[in-house]
RNA sequence: GCUUCCGUAGUUAAAUGGAUAUAACGGUCCCCUCCUAAGGGAUUGUUGUGGGUUCGAUUCCCGCCGGGAGCACCA
């Protein structure tokens, strides 16, 4: 049902556009004031009247009747409430009717939209920093799916580059088979790391590295055999995390896939009379030196970022024909993707104004910023088993006759890590500490999850919802708050896409639950009369499959029980 | 130096330009004969600073202070 369209279809007067008024609808900020306002201080100055003469003349416009129960002016503010009884029943019932299908819409409907996360470094850890880039674009990934968009999600693999000259360097001198087949990545990272420790008393290794990547660049066949094997490690550890994760992509085509898409680019764009030398090396200069110069060729011909990035945009184009192109990476990298989107429209592509960097914070340990060189790393995979057995040891503490314990503490472990970093704007910097990830109370995932197994719970001791419903039980101050709530969440779901901001959903999860929790605790379910029961578990059902819902597109899972 | 982002309780953070600036964490203190205490409650504020725009600014604009990031052959 739609509610803002109630309102303004009560509004008896044309001396207000009503597509306006539509658009001024909030929710007012005490609930106490009433279910929708429409503040009138916008519309005063075109109106030449105080806020407050337009909010009276508003409310005395207004036809009550219906759900709508009543409409009243306060300063400058016209503030609807409905029939209680009658809206908790219709958005309760509208999101039950719905089922896991509430909240979300066909807006994206024949629409593409193509996001650029994780992106993993072949050879490197994935660490606390990939994390964080990696649940924000599964988030982002599943939120626009829930929008009806057709979504592509791109894994575009740093699997190219000199760092693998070196790689087979270190393999060759001082790799063990058999530790790197028992170790992974770790194993790799070591002796990545002891490479770069000998080359500054032994820089003879530099040039063998080059040699090394100039052989894979040159098809060389023990060259590649080694690539290929280091690549496999990484993507065979790599997928492990991501299943525990829940994420998935729908295309792995990384840099080397585009080393034989960048020279038509640079064609081009020398065509267009772009392309410029300096220096020995090819560069495109921004109008009146606004941005430094995007160098896409080096003065020994090799190619950039920069190139592979622009080379991807357009087979992305070409491939999808995407309405949006997202880039979920770090702010670091700001300079970079305002040049190549620069580039774009000096080409004279009109959808350079689709592609997007969605821009997050960095994530640094309390021993400084994360470098795998310099071995200053957390390893993803310790802190989600170290998430895990704490969530292990609480169960046997709160809990040890809980069945499954494994896969809840799995479920309660891993969401709580992606909680902690799906929870503030994306643009915040971070430091990873243990003593935060593994705190399990107030606004954190295992916070969220309790509170759906507490939904749970009740249908488990009450059973369901009989005929008899009386909705005199949600007249009440906690049961309101959290009407209010579920009737916002399709909005939210819009708000966090428009805005490329899971932490929209990750507060307002947090928000319903705090609401939920507080019923709980003023009111009883099981006990009470039939209908007023019925009510009340009608509100419990509601609350635990949109808790689950918002959980779901951020990647987390619900347990039943915990 | 230039560009850009950030600055809100002790800490980490919320707040489409709107009503009395929200939470959580840590500390102290209450609440399980009662539907899961991973819960609920009590207890702290000159939104860095000085101007400006506005009926109204944490939010927009300008200056200053403090911090992060970037600024040519790495990605």
């Amino acid at each position: 049902m739609d509610y803002r369209k109630i309102i303004i279809d009560s509004i008896q007067s044309n001396l207000y556009d009503k597509q306006v008024l539509s658009e001024l609808i909030a929710a007012p900020k005490d609930a106490g004031m009433g279910d929708f306002c429409i503040p009138c201080f916008k519309l005063a100055k075109e109106m030449r009247k105080s806020p407050a003469v337009i909010a009276e003349e508003l409310a005395s416009a207004v036809k009550t009747g219906g759900i709508l129960e009543e409409v009243k002016a306060v300063a400058g503010f016209v503030n609807f409430r409905f029939d209680k009884a009658r809206f908790a029943q219709q958005v309760l019932n509208d999101a039950i009717q719905a089922g896991e299908n509430y909240g979300k819409n066909d807006e994206g409907k024949g629409k593409t939209v193509c996001i650029d996360y994780s992106s993993v470094n072949i050879a490197k850890p994935f660490h606390m920093g990939h994390l964080l880039n990696t649940a924000l674009g599964g988030a982002i990934y599943r939120i626009y799916k829930a929008l009806g968009y057709e979504v592509v999600g791109i894994n575009h693999l740093g699997d190219w580059g000199t760092q693998f000259g070196k790689l087979i360097v270190a393999y060759k001198r001082w790799g063990d088979r058999e530790d790197i087949e028992k170790r992974g990545v770790r194993g790799l990272v070591d002796i990545y790391v002891k490479f770069h420790k000998e080359e500054e008393t032994c820089p003879e290794l530099s040039d063998e590295a080059r040699s090394w990547f100039k052989a894979i660049e040159d098809g060389n066949e023990e060259a590649l055999e080694l690539f290929e094997y280091f690549k496999r490690i990484t993507l065979k550890e790599v997928s492990r995390i991501y299943d525990r994760l829940h994420i998935s992509f729908d295309s792995y085509a990384g840099e080397s896939f585009y080393n034989d898409k960048m020279q038509p680019v640079l064609d081009e764009l020398s065509d267009k009379g772009l392309l410029e030398t300096s220096n020995g090396a090819k560069v495109v200069k921004f109008q009146d030196d606004t941005m430094p110069p995007c160098l896409l060729q080096r003065s020994d011909g090799a190619t950039l970022y920069a190139t592979r990035d622009m080379a991807a945009a357009f087979y992305r184009k070409k491939t999808y024909d995407f309405d949006k192109c997202l880039y979920v990476v770090a702010y670091q990298q700001n300079l970079h993707f305002q040049q190549i989107f620069k580039v774009l429209e000096m080409m004279g592509c009109q959808w350079h104004k689709d592609m997007i960097h969605v821009a997050h914070g960095m994530v640094s340990l309390e021993s400084g910023s994360m470098s795998t060189r310099g071995g200053n790393v957390v390893f993803l995979e310790d802190v989600l088993n170290t998430a895990v057995a704490k969530a292990k040891a609480v169960i046997e503490e709160k809990n040890p006759m809980l069945e499954g314990k494994e896969l809840i503490a799995e479920q309660v472990g891993v969401g709580a890590v992606l909680f902690g970093v799906l929870y503030n704007s994306r643009i915040k910097d971070m430091v990873f500490s243990f003593d935060k990830v593994l705190n399990f109370e107030g606004e954190t995932g295992p916070y969220v999850q309790y509170t759906y197994a507490r939904c749970n719970s009740l249908f488990e001791k009450c059973g369901d919802i009989g005929e008899e419903i009386d909705y005199s039980g949600l007249d009440n101050e906690e049961c309101r708050a959290i009407v209010g709530l579920i009737e916002k969440y399709p909005e939210i779901i819009k708000e966090s896409a428009k805005k490329y901001e899971p932490s929209v959903v990750t507060r307002y999860v947090v928000d319903l639950s705090q609401a939920f929790n507080k019923f709980y605790f003023e009111h009883k379910v099981k006990g009470e009369a039939e209908g007023i029961k019925n009510a009340r578990l009608l509100l419990t059902k509601a609350t635990g499959q949109v808790v689950a819902s918002a959980l779901s597109l951020l990647g987390i899972e619900t347990p039943q029980k915990m």
